[in-house]
DNA sequence: GCCACTTGCGCAATCGATTGCTTTGTTTTA
DNA sequence: TAAAACAAAGCAATCGATTGCGCAAGTGGC
């Protein structure tokens, strides 16, 4: 009943019944593989674009064991408006997929769990995957590289013999610190979050790099980690407004939101009274009557690099093992 | 020579051929469709449970017709951190898919091109879709009802025969401006986005149904449309500031920052001078020493609705044609 | 003890593409 | 002109699941 108005959709088979050929003339006239004449290929490619056929996803997949899909993984964030890392990365990535017809699945994930994982490499939906956080000795990285799935990783895992991609974050931080210091800054804290995530690990790197080339001693009272609250943020203002410091150089924007909006509640005054920078932009930090010193970087680049790498990856092209993009060092009134 | 690391993934044949049986048999009893025995259906159960067998997807997808996968469309943002909207409804949509063994692939769109969508449908790589942004009279909205595709709207499409799922916006825009009004506002300006969208239309609606209940006059003077730049934001406040407004309701919360910003900028005091409302809160509105009045929805909420809707639709459940959500009114001190 | 009915399970077709092999027909070459 | 070479296109197997049908064994009624 219901189903007679259901259309059937066009085959592989009805277009070669309709032109008197056999599907595997269809097919090879569709692929340019294989042995076809060059006059039926136009006869079948004609009739295809006037009749807009399209093959069935599933039965490509199958039969050559390739889905033209790639998975992205991103984490299970809290508080999206100060996380727009993930989603703009995402476009990017999702950009350069469709130019090469493939499809991006996104999984959401709070990075314990590989049960998704799991079933998705396992059902072969996917030809690769994008993990968009890493963290030092990456649990999925390695679940991953064991079951022999193709994959990049947005950021870097600390392991030799992984396809990664990742802004110079270290080097990004060496300079911008080292830039700080000859701007006459004598004594800087840094603010971190979560030092499991590999982004924190090599920030924090950068700024103690940058201490050792000027050849000056690193005060570990000064340096916060795992400031993942807003609560912690604050008591770690509050701690060091008792320590003599002139400048606080911040992971993230959102622990920089957490910074500028503490000092003004305790009537400090930027840059006059202590200086602020940021490890990473974003339009958050346009929020404030004074503009931000930090690091910018393209991340829909980044998601279009690491996209790329993973597809010539997958059709075995050669890629390097650890690519680095350039970043920007954006000097604002908060550290004049 | 390359190809003999490669394990071989096991198959249903694998399966059965290890445990006597045939496919067909390991087939009815991981569905539990089809006659078998009980004895049998463990064995096969406790074999599977402890050699992890996966189903190939596309071989499935195949026999089925069917994909469990979802497709969910987002605008092309380009100003993320302004647009949370999109990407908070994804992490709903994807909580509920995944609930239910769905994967979701996102499509990122100009809202203009339809190769993608017209791809993604006729390659049957998909299930169903959600639209996450709706036009007047949509054209996403209708092909896909052109080609019997199950999908649902998120925002109102104008049309009936669509299954929608919406927060209340007219109605929420209606309590909210009839609120005010009873707290002494007497001239309400207000602020819209760009009249394509339906989110915008229901909002203006809604002002307008207020004016209407509290039998006021609608002075058009007031109402400005498709501001979509910063530029035209602020033009419409100075503009509006020598017409005699005692309150600023804004369309959404990028508008509202504009405003604030503005206002600021013109030492105008909020709320002594001008009061300030928003018809939709997000995180942008924490960023002023005063805080804002506006309209909460639950967007996750709203992308779980949706998702599960669509599910049921797909499984040919009976569904409600329009779903509307709740909202909350928060009052702040920018209208007090 | 016979027939009807149910239960459990295997056989083989099917979904819609791809691809190695074979056949047919044409062209080239000796 | 016959043999060799080659191009074009069809045949049929294959990918890995699902499912209608049918057979054999078991159960129950009378």
């Amino acid at each position: 009943m219901a189903n007679e108005n259901i259309e059937k959709v066009m085959t592989i088979h009805d277009v070669a019944r309709e032109l008197g050929v056999s599907a595997s003339t269809v097919s090879r006239a569709i692929s340019g593989k294989g042995r076809i004449g060059e006059a039926t290929r136009k006869r079948i490619q004609a009739y295809i674009d006037e009749h807009g056929f399209y093959p069935n996803a599933a039965a490509q997949s199958l039969a050559q064991a390739k889905t033209n899909n790639i998975a992205i993984i991103l984490p299970e964030v809290k508080t999206l408006v100060d996380m727009p890392f993930f989603h703009t990365c995402m476009y990017g990535v999702e950009e350069v997929a469709q130019a090469n017809d493939y499809d991006i699945i996104v999984i959401i994930t709070n990075g314990k769990d590989t049960k998704n994982l799991e079933r998705i490499i396992m059902n072969r939906k996917v030809d690769g995957m994008i993990l968009t956080r890493t963290y030092e000795n990456d649990f999925f990285a390695k679940f991953l590289k064991e079951h022999q799935v193709p994959f990049v990783t947005v950021g870097k895992t600390g392991e030799a013999d992984m396809i990664q991609v990742d802004h110079d974050n270290a080097g990004a931080c060496r300079e911008l610190v080292t830039v700080l210091f000859s701007k006459g800054i004598k004594k800087m804290a840094y603010l971190g979050g979560n030092m499991e995530q590999m982004v924190n690990i090599s920030r924090l790197e950068g700024y103690v790099a940058a201490h050792k080339r000027t050849k000056r001693e690193i005060n570990e009272d000064i340096i916060y980690k795992n400031l993942t609250t807003k609560v912690l943020v604050e008591k770690a203002v509050e701690d060091l407004l008792l320590r003599d410091v002139d400048c606080i150089l911040c992971e993230d924007d959102f622990i920089c939101d957490e910074v500028v909006r503490k000092l003004a509640r305790e009537g400090i005054k930027i840059p006059e009274q202590m200086k602020v920078a940021s490890c990473h932009y974003s339009r958050v930090l346009d929020n404030y009557p004074v503009t931000i010193t930090s690091l910018k970087f393209d991340i829909v680049e980044l998601g279009r690099r690491a996209c790329q790498i993973l597809l010539d990856s997958i059709n075995n092209k050669i890629v390097p093992d650890m690519t680095l993009l350039d970043y920007e060092i954006i000097l604002k009134e908060s550290t004049k």
